[in-house]
RNA sequence: AGAUCUGUAGCUCAAUCGGUAGAGCAGCGGACUCUUAAUCCGUUGGUUGGGGGUUCGAGUCCCCCCAGGUCUACCA
């Protein structure tokens, strides 16, 4: 139905302009509130209610009535703020004939107001306040879902998320849970001597990661931008720069598909450390996974969706080699043979693109193969070179570099190595991805000629990480989707 | 991008083989001074996502389009 012509918005347009002739501003400024409904509970909740009746102070809370029960003289309301609910008592006697009138005739489900009064127990022993004053604080013009069923439908529940949130007290806990993961990784960084920086979202070069860029304009300086993709190169500009320990929470931009698992823009921790090694950083991350977990939980244990994932340490680490030969028939020395992986690959369906080294080979074997199989966090290190044109090479094996992925739940959560501080060595890899790109790959990297002229000033030994913040809150707040983490996800237009 | 499912009143859902579009809640009118989805009586509300087709007749069958969910692909 037409918006403009639903009568249900109608009756409340007419009852606010009622109370406009009645001198009532149904959009006022606000009264003043003494207490949150959560704060009354705590103080007053468990007293008897003599000991009730004998408080002289009046209280004065404000917030959404979302439900509402009309016994003639006297109404029961259901008040919410941000804390919780509340049970307010109306009544005739206490507020006046006309007041109560008034409430009755333009009040609605939905509307905003402030009340105050003593405090009082029902029959049913519940902690009310029983108002002497009431002010509208807003006028609400739509009606509310059903009280009982809520709001159920998901795409209503995304493009409308206030309207989510209004009535799926679950989708608040998941987004106090989030802020929540967000302020101790801060926390968690803090202590530990790290400096958060905000490093540029629009990138004259896309870089850090392989993926398709979200393209824009810059009016002044005639010149494209890239949103960016990560924020990697300029963190370790930083380093370079002598901060030695930076972190960054902030947004990434990626122009692919859209999944359970995916959204164009997604949160992003990314943190760097001087002199330390990637070993460190497992060991900083079941660090950081466990304070999360102990933090939310008061355990190290919790499930997601139905399944239980246990973060007690150690956790499990594999070479990408190993795994791969543990979770397929393939042994290490077949991961050497690209003739090997490839009739492999064409057994189980996968599709090869070009003429793949056997590193690429096994990285695909593995990402089709073996992520999904782990469950429980899993480091998976020593990824080949040439999938890893920012890493250092290992000493010994120059083919793979120090790096690894770290995965929950078959979901890769986080990636880290040691930074690749050879100026050459990039300079080289650069041109590699350029070749790449020339053939075709859209997800190459590009030369990057400041970034080298940094490392060429000299980066300390450095290790560096990323963890996907969405899909760690996932998995900590048992969320199915990532829409579900993410307060406005990516939607097409709505029709008009 | 492909496969598949879904879209009916403000919300949550019905509607048998293709045969008069219905309920609960909300709303509106009324009763009620202790309820917790209050209760009771009465009652309004529909271009069935949009367009086309088949048919005597379409919410239902067919085609196109729009939006969403899930899976796959790309990717983190």
């Amino acid at each position: 139905m037409n918006e403009d012509t639903n009568r249900l918005i109608e009756l409340r347009r007419e009852k606010a302009q009622a109370l406009r002739e009645q001198g009532v501003n149904p959009f006022p400024t606000t009264v003043s509130v003494t207490h949150t409904t959560q704060q009354l509970l705590d103080l007053y909740g468990e007293k008897e209610a003599e000991a009730i009746e004998q408080i002289p102070d009046r209280f004065a809370i404000a917030g959404r009535v979302k439900g509402q029960r009309d016994f003639g003289n006297v109404i029961f309301l259901d008040i919410y703020d941000r804390t919780g609910r509340l049970q307010v008592l109306l009544s005739k006697k206490l507020i006046g004939p006309e007041n109560f009138q008034t409430f009755k005739k333009m009040a609605d489900i939905g509307d905003i107001y402030a009340f105050a009064g003593k405090l009082m127990k029902t029959r049913t022993g519940e902690l009310s306040l029983a108002a002497d004053e009431l002010t509208l604080q807003c006028k609400s013009m739509r009606p509310l879902p059903e009280k009982f069923h809520g709001l159920v439908d998901v795409e209503t529940r995304y493009r409308q998320r206030y309207l989510d949130l209004i009535m799926n007290p679950d989708v608040v806990d998941v987004f106090r849970t989030r802020s929540e993961i967000i302020r101790l990784m801060r926390v968690f960084f803090s202590e530990r001597d790290f400096l958060e920086v905000e490093t540029p979202m629009m990138h004259p070069i896309a870089g850090g990661a392989t993926a398709r860029p979200f393209v824009t304009h810059h009016n002044t300086l005639d010149m494209d931008l890239f949103l960016r993709i990560a924020p990697e190169l300029y963190l370790k500009r930083l380093i370079v720069g002598g901060l030695e320990r930076v972190f960054e929470v902030n947004r990434n931009f990626r122009n692919e598909g859209i999944s359970t698992q995916h959204n164009p823009e997604f949160t992003m921790l990314e943190f760097y450390w001087a002199y330390a090694t990637y070993e460190q950083l497992m060991e900083l991350t079941e660090e950081l996974c466990c304070f999360l977990a102990h933090s939310l939980f008061g355990k190290l244990s919790f499930v997601y969706q139905e399944r239980e994932i246990d973060f007690a340490r150690p956790w499990k680490r594999l070479r990408m080699a190993d795994a791969v030969a543990e979770y397929t028939d393939l042994s290490v020395e077949d991961l050497k043979d690209a003739a090997t992986l490839k009739a492999f690959c064409k057994k189980h369906g996968l599709e090869i693109v070009g003429e793949p080294t056997p590193g690429k080979l096994m990285v695909l074997i593995f990402e089709e193969l073996v992520e999904s199989k782990l469950i429980q966090p899993t480091f998976i290190y020593h990824f080949p070179t040439e999938v890893s044109p920012l890493a250092r090479r290992n000493d010994e094996n120059p083919e793979v570099v120090d790096r690894f992925e770290l995965y929950i739940n078959g979901n890769e959560i986080a990636n880290a190595f040691n930074e690749l501080a050879d100026p050459d060595d990039q300079r080289g890899r650069f041109v590699a991805q350029v070749e790449a790109k020339k053939a075709g790959d859209e997800e190459a990297h590009e030369y990057d000629a400041d970034y080298i002229r940094a490392l060429e000033y000299g980066l300390p030994p450095t290790a560096g990480e990323g963890i996907g913040i969405d899909r760690l809150v996932m998995l900590l707040t048992n969320s199915a989707s990532i829409r579900d983490v993410i307060l406005f996800p990516q939607m097409r237009k709505e029709q008009s």
